[in-house]
Order: C-alpha cells, then sequence, then structure tokens
DNA sequence: TGATTTTCTGACACGGCGTCAGAAAATGGG
DNA sequence: CCCATTTTCTGACGCCGTGTCAGAAAATCA
C-alpha cells in the first residue's frame, strides 16, 4: 500500500514535471524548439509516458496557459482587495496586469499561442472550459471595481456603458499593448521604450474620460504606482 | 522576344496566384490545412515550383502579411484626408482600422500569425523591414492627424505625451479589442455581442479623456460613424 | 514466488518540409 | 526548322516531428 501511493505520486509529480521542462525549453529557446523529443529528454522519460499525461503537445500549451491564467486570477484578487478607493483598486489591478506580463512573459506567450485557432482546435473541451472560467473570474474582479465605484458614486457610467463594456476596453488596450509590446519591431521607431508606462497613462486618461473620481489631476499617477509597487511588487514575484 | 515576355509575365503572375490560392485555403478551411501541398495542388504546379518563388511556407505567410498591410496604410490614407476637423479625421481612421478587420480578417490573421516569433524567425529580413515600413506609415498618418490637432488647439497634449504615445493607445485598444473580438470566449458571456461599438466609444471617451474637441457631448457619435460608412464604407471594400 | 495488472518504451507509420538531379520546356543562332 | 544552350519544372528523397501500439519492464498482490 505504501509503494502503491508512491508511484501515484511520482506521477503525479511527473505531470508538473513535464510541464515545468516545457517551460523551462520555451522560456529559454523559444517556442519553436519545443518537442515531445525534446520534453521527454528534459524529464528522462519516453515520448510514449509523455503521451499518457497529454494527449498532444497542444495539451501542454494549453495546461501551461492555463497555469497562466490562474497566477493571474490570484494577482488580480490579491490586488482588488487593496483597502483603498475605487479608482486606486482600478489601478491596482492594472498594476497586476503589467505585473503579470513581466514577471511571467512565458504565461503570456503560452496565452497568445492558445488563441491561435489552428492550436487551440486539438485541445480538449474541458480544459478550454478551465480557461474561459478563470478569463471570467478577472473580469468578475474588476467589474466588481467598477460596481463598487458607481455604488459609492465615484463614477457614472453613461447608460450605453455596462461596467462589463468599460471593463472590455481596459482589458483590450492592455492585452493590446502588452502584445504589441513584445511583438511591434516599431515601438522605439516611434520614441516609445517604456510601453508600460504609456499604458499607465492611457489607462489613467481613459478613466478621466468617464470622469471615475479622484480624477487624475488631484492624485499624482506615478506615486500610486510607485505605492502599488512597494506594496504589491513583493507578492507578486515567482 | 514576345514569348519571353511571355514566360516572364506567367511567372510573374504566378507569384501572385499562389498567395491568392493560400488566402483561399486559409479563408475556407483556416490555417491549419495550409501546406506546401495544398498550394501546390490548388495552382497546378509541383512544390518545387513553388519553393522557386518562396523559401518557406512562412515567407508566403508574411507577404500576405505585408499585402495586408499595404491595403491598410491605403485605407488609413483615404480616411486621414477627409475635408473635416481633426477629430472627425481621427474617428475616420479608427472607422478605417474597423473595417479592415472586418472585410479582411485573414489579413488580420495573417499578421496575428507573423507576430509569433517562431514564425517571423524563419522569414526575410528585406520583408520584415517591409512590413515594419508599413506600420510606420500608419502611425505616421495617424500622428500627423494628432500634430494637426495640437496646432488647430483642438487638443493640447500634456508634457507626457507625444503625439506618437496617443497613436501608441489608439493602436493598443484597438488591435487589442480586435484581437480579442476574435479570440475571446468569453465576450457574449458577458453581454458584449458588439465589440466593435465598444471600441467606438472607448475611442472618444479616450479622446475625450485628452480633452479633444469638438467633445463627444457635442456631436452624436453614432451620426459620425454613420456618415463615415455612408461616404467610406464604399471605397474600402474588396 | 509467481500470476496479474499497471506502466513504460522505442520501433513504426505517417505526413509535411526543403532539396536537388535530372526531365522538360523555352530560347536563340545558324 | 533544327539542335545546342539556358531556363524552368518536377517528384523522389532524406529529414524531422507526431502519435500509436505491441511487447518489455515494473509494480502489485495473494
Amino acid at each position: 500500500m505504501k509503494t502503491l501511493s508512491t508511484k501515484k505520486l511520482e506521477i503525479q509529480e511527473r505531470e508538473q514535471k513535464i510541464l515545468a521542462a516545457a517551460r523551462t525549453i520555451v522560456v529559454r529557446e523559444g517556442y519553436q524548439p519545443l518537442s515531445m523529443e525534446r520534453i521527454a529528454d528534459a524529464v528522462e522519460y519516453s515520448r510514449g509516458t509523455i503521451y499518457n499525461h497529454f494527449s498532444c503537445k497542444e495539451e501542454i500549451i494549453i495546461a501551461l496557459a492555463e497555469k497562466g491564467a490562474a497566477k493571474r486570477v490570484e494577482m488580480f484578487r490579491e490586488a482588488a482587495s487593496y483597502q483603498a478607493d475605487s479608482r486606486f483598486r482600478m489601478l491596482a489591478v492594472c498594476y497586476a496586469a503589467e505585473r503579470f506580463v513581466i514577471n511571467f512573459p512565458d504565461y503570456f506567450l503560452f496565452e497568445q499561442i492558445f488563441n491561435l485557432d489552428s492550436v487551440r482546435e486539438k485541445t480538449s473541451p474541458e480544459r478550454q472550459q478551465l480557461i474561459h472560467t478563470y478569463e471570467i473570474q478577472c473580469m468578475g474582479i474588476v467589474s466588481g471595481i467598477v460596481r463598487d465605484a458607481v455604488a459609492s458614486r465615484d463614477l457614472a457610467l453613461p447608460d450605453e456603458i455596462t461596467p462589463e463594456r468599460l471593463v472590455f476596453g481596459l482589458w483590450a488596450l492592455t492585452s493590446g499593448a502588452y502584445g504589441l509590446a513584445f511583438t511591434s519591431q516599431s515601438l522605439p521607431h516611434i520614441g516609445i521604450t517604456d510601453p508600460y508606462n504609456v499604458v499607465r497613462t492611457h489607462v489613467c486618461h481613459l478613466l478621466d474620460g468617464y470622469d471615475w473620481r479622484p480624477h487624475s489631476s488631484t492624485h499624482n499617477v506615478d506615486q500610486v504606482f510607485s505605492q502599488l509597487e512597494k506594496t504589491l511588487g513583493k507578492s507578486f514575484q515567482i
């Protein structure tokens, strides 16, 4: 009975080892060299054994994308629980989104790969559903802050804008900017060397556009983010 | 001499045929089934001949991404030349960006595929440079409008915001939103069935956040876009 | 210890990529 | 029009990565 649990445990652990190995390869060498062979070599099991855990390479990608999504939820939750006014909490979540891509660029990459139809098609609906759930959770956290803002009169949304629509805008702005930060060659050419700062500025102006109080002019943006860095930065490591 | 030019012409035309065939396959069946074999079958030449034109599959992708980028520049140019105030012209370009992804979703997809490092790595620096140039042109058009706005006192940019930084924000917002519109399963779940409309709204509010006149409140947003649809919509077809 | 179940392995078939020697077609001078 | 030369085209070949599966190895259990 003892040995049984030993064996079962070994198998369970191996799943994580496989994912860790895949992640390491991608971090060190990029997506291109990621193959079952390489992973098998790294974990010192045969390719066949890997296939006992994951039915194809894409399932490994999606499993890693899922881990990343879970991590983001965790970070968002912590940021949103900040004891401050609604606007500050909103910026805290933006900070979390920023740290996520900076601290875990590989997770960000896995998400992008997973988003290609040709990859997603090959993955199990169950895991797709799970990622989807994490996405919904993130949006729930952020739209919750928007609702709090409305409730506390920090924000009066126009009729055509639901909290979810506002969230979508912020989501698009940040994910678009971080995507560009990774892929676009043009940014340095037009003098943008600090895309993350630009996002911060634009988020603030977008919130100002909706007249979300307290207005940018009353709070120094840099101060807000350096406070966030001090208080949240540490727990976002690793 | 006549036959020579005939042959040379045939070869030149074939290049376009190959690209058209690749595009058709992707439009009809997606990226996954795109292979040199399939393309060769479609154009009725052997695989070897295809390799005389393009050194690898990725070169075909990038060539298509390049065509798309050229198309976008053309659309942006037309939109920016609209005879109207700076804010209206800005919205015209946003409309062009929107029509681009709606009318040519495949070009949008090729760009996204090209943006993956693993794909881009395999392509020639020359073509990468060309796409890069188109990107710069688009940004030049948009930042030109911003400069016009500043010159005509429709807009007073804060010190920390250059025209390019504002452009980056709009670019991130739109490309992020359209990317999500294509890939995210979650949008319908949170009641967003018209992402393009949401983008329009957010762009307007972002411009309001920068106090770009005339302010949203004085111009009906829907009216602006329906006018754009009437005047630009037709020339953006095909 | 040996029968039974579970787990692991690597050889195999398959499919797509990129190459290249030789076939086929085009060209051009006589 | 013919044939030598050049250009273009082809498909068989080698390579690599995927996913499978029969049989080997290990674990379990009575």
